[in-house]
DNA sequence: TCACAGGCTAGAG
DNA sequence: CTCTAGCCTGTG
């Protein structure tokens, strides 16, 4: 295991914050029987695991790695020892995979900072139990399946259908051209009506084999312009893709939570003018706190 | 039992 | 243009 430093980072937070499906959060044995964690190292943290209040639980989590190169990597382990973090990549794969996911190139500071000078009141509650939260840096082809999934559904059954669906595919997350289409229609994956959604995005992705590197290279406007066209992805799983699967830290995604939470704590309009450029990251925080407030 | 899920499409007005 | 019924179905 290697140490290492992460500010502005809470695994449960992000785990929570529902930008992410397939992260599984360890008990003590399971992580030492199952995934090899060195029990010493489990033993040595200081309450380790023993509370359910995120800002003070020390959790493990397992992260399976992503996208078209995903089989040359292992599951990371990430261990919170309340001092930082023990991951389980060396120097290579921490840089080669890893890092950028964890989206170390944004200045969570200036975030931070941008907040306290504001005078939004409803923001600094949500940053006061959120500021772990970080926007991961996932695969876009992921992120596209995951959201189109995600449209008028629950959390639970969202992630048990990307579970079957790895688990018909070895257990990775399929590729556009692995998908294994048929499987789609089973009513055990419990997609529902999203399933030709579904069918019809990847057979679009393999019709147009560059449009990934493409999206990827566009700006938010036109990313999610040309996301829209998709049939199943209007606003707001466009807006999710775009940041998310894009890093287009600017978008603003509103579900029914984040709807009912600007609708109550901001009737005369939300104040984007503090948040320009970052208002994905000041969502998520928003998101999350009305999340744990129900 | 039954409203609700991190909505979208298509059709009506 | 705006508005909204209907959609699959697991979950609590």
């Amino acid at each position: 295991m290697y140490n290492i430093e992460i500010p502005y980072l809470n695994l449960r937070q992000i785990a929570e914050s529902g930008q992410c499906f397939r992260w599984k959060r360890l008990d003590l044995n399971t992580a030492i029987s199952e995934y090899g964690v060195p029990a010493d190292i489990v033993y040595d943290i200081p309450d380790a695991h023993k509370s359910d209040n995120p800002a003070f639980c020390r959790d493990i989590y397992v992260i399976p790695p992503f996208g078209a190169d995903q089989r040359s990597f292992s599951p990371l382990i990430m261990i919170d020892t309340g001092n930082g973090f023990l991951s389980s990549a060396d120097s290579v794969d921490w840089s080669g995979h890893w890092s950028s996911y964890f989206d170390m190139s944004t200045d969570y500071e200036d975030i931070r900072r941008r907040i306290m000078e504001s005078d939004d009141t409803h923001a600094k509650e949500a940053y006061a139990i959120g500021s772990g939260i970080r926007i991961l840096k996932q695969d876009l082809w992921e992120m596209m399946v995951t959201f189109m999934i995600s449209q008028n559904n629950n959390i639970s059954r969202i992630t048990g259908s990307i579970e079957k669906i790895c688990e018909g595919h070895g257990g990775y997350f399929p590729r556009p051209e692995e998908f294994d289409i048929d499987m789609l229609d089973d009513r055990s994956i419990g997609l529902g009506y999203r399933a030709p959604y579904l069918k019809e995005l990847i057979q679009r992705i393999r019709d147009d084999v560059d449009i990934l590197n493409e999206l990827s290279q566009m700006n938010y406007e036109d990313a999610y312009r040309t996301l829209t066209e998709y049939k199943g992805i209007g606003a707001k799983v466009a807006n999710c893709i775009c940041l998310f699967g894009l890093h287009h830290i600017g978008a603003f995604p509103i579900d029914t939570h984040v709807r009912q939470l600007l609708d109550r704590y901001y009737p005369n309009g939300f104040p984007y003018e503090y948040y320009s450029g970052v208002e994905g990251i000041i969502q998520q925080y928003l998101f999350y706190y009305e999340l744990k407030n129900k």
